[in-house]
RNA sequence: GGAGAGGUGGCAGAGUCCGGUUUAAUGCGGCGGUCUUGAAAACCGUUGAUGGGAAACCAUCCGGGGGUUCGAAUCCCUCCCUCUCCGCCA
């Protein structure tokens, strides 16, 4: 594999000025079944800032990203950057002015030239400018670098509708949906459930692969297999997304457009000796699909869904769900990432909400849809859904998945536009992604919510074309 | 992995040998207009991004980075990517 990305500045990387254009020429091979033109959205909505996190945005309203940022529970030293911008365009305008002088010399000297004349002392004069220049950009890029730090360092303001708060206890419960299935008897966790049957294996995982790998075996590798393919026949049959596969190895340009780079390189697999990195969900490859492409308006929106395995360093969670498929550092992910207009995001985020339920309704499982606050909130989310199953072998609702508006924030960072036809200028599109759902855990919560009083599973009844059988029963493994 | 050819605006495609009338020709497409009952054709005009500036305007951008020069699409170094052929391979 290539190191694509080798010499090359990051600030470079994040900020392409090269906008690529070909999707505008593609679209007629983009037939309208895919499009999500069912998606019926509501115009005008109020509250969506356009500029959130644009240079200019932070100049004039740099005390409510402060506040947002002291909301969250962060740090970040805003006087320091405050200092910084000025400095800058105190630089770009000095070296700006260098420039045209530059320019106009140099247009002067060649009229000379041309004309059969000397133009030696006009040359000698102007060769002090030029090393001006070179020590003024100099000192520009790297004032520029620090300013670009800082930006890439700043998450993305808190949406109003987000409840203040400090950990996942400030959370709020939104709205819930089933209710808890009764058991005559002491329900297993699903790890229990799942080695009794012979289905799960953590030993030779582990051997293998070292802690939080699981093999599967028989039914139940077959019904991981089974949920992710029900979740994409959903997905991409009855709520319109477009399904697309993706690599799993990614560049490290593509993770700083969607926000885990530069401040979350810890929780990342990162390829020995590249630029290359195991995406840790699909909202990477999916939403940096369009980076630095300008799309047709009427395209809008755009959803995308995918099966990934998906891969997590978990570094800093030592101890916390040792047990079980609740935490793997690989794992099957559902993924739905929609690209909109900026007015249409709040109600796409309801959408996207709904989408990821279906799978959870459709298999008849309970759960609690809970709105993140502040300090809980992912660093490139506006605003989040988390929905959180029930698992009754655990007696707690546990992540299945997260829905997140970003607004314009990962379109900023990667350089995704759209275009009105007619209209002159392209617009930053806003991208949201959510899980739909994460496969893992989705068995967890089908063992736990299934299971009888004899150890075996009663198959959901729309899973039962996918699996051929109506109860899971133990198996002889080798 | 080896050899060769390439990378220029939404697309196609000049310019690169021999640096300065290139503020990137020309064509197509897009947008606006004239004409027309309407359309097509023809003709006329227009046509990107980013940053600085209240604005006029200015600066930067020919795959990325660096260098030479008063001045670089053009010369030098380096990296990346694409294509063709060969090798290997599911």
């Amino acid at each position: 594999m290539g190191v694509r990305e080798e010499g090359k500045h990051f600030l470079q990387k994040v900020f392409p000025f090269l906008p690529l254009f070909f999707l505008l020429s593609l679209s007629p091979l983009f037939p309208r079944p895919f499009r999500l033109h069912a998606w019926g959205v509501d115009t005008n909505r109020e509250g969506v800032r356009g500029d959130m996190l644009d240079i200019k945005f932070l100049r004039e309203n740099i005390d409510i990203v402060r506040q947002s940022i002291a909301n969250r529970g962060g740090k970040v030293d805003l006087a320091e950057y405050e200092a910084l911008d000025k400095e800058r365009r105190g630089l770009i305008l000095e070296v700006e002015t260098c420039k045209m002088r530059r320019n106009e010399a140099s247009k002067a000297i060649a009229q000379v030239k041309r004309e059969g004349g000397d133009a030696s002392a006009a040359i000698a004069e102007q060769a002090a400018v030029g090393q001006a220049i070179k020590d003024l950009d100099e000192r520009l890029k790297a004032v520029d670098d620090r300013v670009q730090e800082f930006l890439l360092d700043i998450p993305n303001v808190p949406h109003e509708s987000v409840p203040v708060g400090r950990t996942e206890d400030d959370n709020a419960v939104s709205w819930m949906w089933g209710e808890k299935p009764e058991f005559s008897f002491a329900p297993k966790e699903h790890y229990e459930l799942g080695q009794e049957l012979g289905g799960l294996d953590f030993e030779r995982a582990a051997k293998l692969s070292g802690s939080r790998f699981a093999v599967t075996y028989g039914w139940a590798a077959k019904l991981e297999r089974a949920l992710a393919t029900f979740m994409l026949d959903v997905q991409t049959g009855e709520n319109g997304y477009f399904e697309v596969a993706t690599p799993v190895i990614v560049n490290s340009t593509a993770l700083y457009g969607t926000g885990q780079l530069p401040k979350f390189a810890e929780d990342l697999f990162k390829i020995d000796g590249q630029e290359a990195y195991l995406i840790p969900t699909a909202e990477v490859p999916l939403t940096n699909l369009h980076a630095d492409e300008t799309i047709d308006a009427d395209r809008l929106p755009i959803g995308y869904c995918a099966h990934t395995q998906c891969f997590r360093s978990e570094a800093g969670s030592y101890g916390k769900d040792t047990k079980g498929l609740i935490r793997m550092h690989q794992f099957g992910k559902v993924e739905l990432v929609h690209f909109t207009r900026p007015e249409d995001s709040f109600d796409q985020l309801e959408k996207l909400v709904k989408n990821a339920e279906s799978i959870l309704q459709k298999l008849g499982l309970h759960y609690r849809v809970v709105t993140l606050c502040t300090g809980d909130l992912g660093f490139s989310s506006t605003k989040t859904y988390d929905i959180e199953v029930w698992l009754p072998g655990q007696d707690k609702y546990r992540e299945i998945s997260s829905c997140s508006n970003m607004l314009d924030f990962q379109a900023r960072r990667a350089g995704i536009r759209f275009k009105d036809k007619g209209q002159k200028k392209a617009q930053l599109c806003h991208t949201l992604n959510g899980s739909g759902l994460a496969v893992g855990r989705c068995m967890v919560a089908v063992l736990e919510n299934y299971q009888r009083e004899d150890g075996c599973i009663e198959v959901p009844e729309v899973l039962r074309p996918y699996l051929g059988v109506e109860v899971i029963e133990p198996i002889a493994r080798f």
